[in-house]
DNA sequence: GCCATTGATGGTATCGTTAACAATAGAAAA
DNA sequence: TTTTCTATTGTTAACGATACCATCAATGGC
């Protein structure tokens, strides 16, 4: 169907080898030949077979990505990020959405194993996804993990520090005045969740306020998960008096539940998250978050992927902490930072 | 590097054509043989090689996806959406970001070609990707245009009735007291924003409304794009008192921009706009928007490949033209439809 | 008991490209 | 002139999987 290099080679009277040479921009080629060669190579429009070359040299020039949520804007960005750095680097990238499902996400490696992608970046669904990976990491395959952690996986990782962020955050609530401080999270097999409760009951300890199991609720970090997570936090009595959700999906769905009983915020309930809300922001900035720069997290995996590759790097894997940053705005009823419009995104 | 089927053949003691066979469930093999060669792929943790196959078949089970800008959140439904249906035809969806930009859509489409992906799913950059469509369709390879038609470019498309829809969004502000109506618009090189463009003058004759060069604004359909557009509009005397931008990303930017004026919507500015923004409505619904089943543009274009692919589609383009939803809430001073919250998005 | 038939398995060529080596021609050196 | 060299081009094999045909043993029918 597709125009071949044979084909160009019989048109241009010369062997497959010329060809292949004046393609590739080798040596050894006499510039008629060459010439002439060019020519029927535009006459008849024709592309190498990448397939054909990865075969034979096993580098396909693609790099897999898989993510537990396309439309996560956190992720979004991650992706964005990773995309420029590997396309500069002359890779393309297979992007897949496991959405947080382990036998699709497996599914996803196996198949991109099979099409022989160089190296994979994977925000993975969680420690569960351990058994997958395990089985590129004994091969030695490049492989960075992004955002999440696995345990007793030991191999490169990008991620915030989540435990130092969710301290920061809830201290500041505790700052301006909350003491029944509630916490939606997801599940315990994920290290985000895990470590942001760690940074949570810090908090609490810090401020001497006991940790109440029945003040976190466990539930999917997607919107649905934070509405519902929403609805069993405002069945608590006495209600608390301020909420920790886990990510941005998770506060999205929280608000809603919050609109739908008529409860405001700050006013009836205090709210913040981790992660930013990148449109949002720039709309009606009042969210407080612990905003984390998702489009380096995509640009760090990258690069320490190419350099994986490119046996670059040594045995050790290497863990990069990004540090995310307490955005205040007005969600937490905060008077000691009022607007807080300074840190909003300039267009 | 990875495991072969040779060397499962050797461990097990058969030939290559047997594990082959055992591989594709083809019949013709002894239950015992079978079991045998079985338990040396589990051993081996063996992965056929899909690059082998691709070049033998040419069937690489990859779909190429290209859109002008993965973080804009209707592009990002539009990916899940195409990703969806694909993944449930046993494709996976090679996803690329062009960045509005010509000369890398042109490169990703050469690199998608070489790597020979079985069919292009992409949002162009505008008329202007005709040239590299060209070659495409040229030699009838599987294509689907998505949102954005190409002119003199004969092939599926999977698109919303612009016009309709813009006509009805400026007939909405016109209903609602507006008659000095600025409209911000991309190059005349998109489909949507000549569309648009005649919706908005449709609206406005019918109203006899003199359409007034000076408040149509060109600008780039992003975020910046829509801030600097705005910074104009806010210059211009007497000021509109309504403001139509063609997508959600210049929307925001010009949301942007009046707030940074102190300018209240829509109390000092109706503003309204294509596209819905997720998120955002959930938060906090109030932008009247020209909204988009930005999913299902995904997936039936991706249907529309699929068919394409497996020849079932006649020689004849098809073109789906999706019909917008016009969400009324509060960014235009309506008083007709105060809320319109039931359209907002339910968990 | 012999041949046809069936079922299981192996051998070979192939996809498009390239690495490694071979071969040719003309030029330079002897 | 003959040899050696260099520049250019061609040949062969290989990457991993599979289509196609060949082979072989066992079975059944006569």
């Amino acid at each position: 169907m597709a125009v071949t290099l044979r084909e160009v080679a019989d048109k241009a009277g010369v062997s497959a080898m010329t060809v292949s040479r004046v393609i590739n921009g080798a040596a050894g080629v006499r510039d008629d030949t060459k010439r002439r060669v060019e020519e029927v190579i535009a006459a008849l429009d024709y592309v190498p077979n990448r397939i054909a070359r990865g075969l034979l040299s096993s580098r396909t020039g693609i790099l897999g990505l898989i993510v537990p949520d396309v439309v996560n804007p956190f992720f979004t960005l991650v992706v964005r990020g990773a995309e420029t750095v590997a396309r500069r680097a002359g890779y393309r990238v297979l992007l897949c959405n496991s959405e947080a499902d382990l036998a699709l996400e497996r599914q996803y490696i196996d198949d991109m194993t099979s099409l022989r992608i160089e190296g994979l970046l994977i925000a993975p669904v969680g420690d569960r996804s351990r058994a997958s990976l395990l089985s590129l990491t004994r091969r030695s395959f490049p492989l960075v993990l992004i955002d999440r952690s696995v345990e007793r996986l030991d191999c490169d990782l990008v991620q915030a520090d989540s435990a130092a962020g969710a301290r920061e955050m809830v201290e500041h609530l505790i700052a301006v005045g909350h003491r029944r401080i509630a916490f939606i999270k997801g599940s315990d097999d994920m290290s985000t969740s895990r470590d942001r409760l760690l940074g949570y009951r810090q908090a609490l300890d810090a401020a001497a306020i006991e940790l109440r199991p029945e003040l976190v609720f466990v539930t999917t970090v997607d919107r649905i998960g934070g509405y519902r997570a929403m609805q069993q936090v405002l069945r608590i009595e006495p209600r608390p008096s301020a909420v920790f959700t886990v990510n941005n999906m998770t506060a999205l769905g929280a608000m809603q539940a919050l609109r739908e009983q008529g409860l405001a915020v700050p006013a009836d309930m205090a709210l913040v998250c981790f992660d930013d809300v990148e449109h949002l922001a720039v709309l009606s900035p009042f969210l407080t978050v612990m905003d984390q720069p998702a489009e380096p997290f995509g640009t760090i995996a990258a690069q320490l992927l190419l350099e994986r590759i490119g046996g670059q790097a040594g045995e050790r894997a290497r863990v990069v902490s990004l540090k995310p940053d307490l955005i205040v705005r007005q969600s937490c009823g905060s008077r000691s930072a009022a607007g807080g419009w300074s840190r909003d995104p300039q267009p």
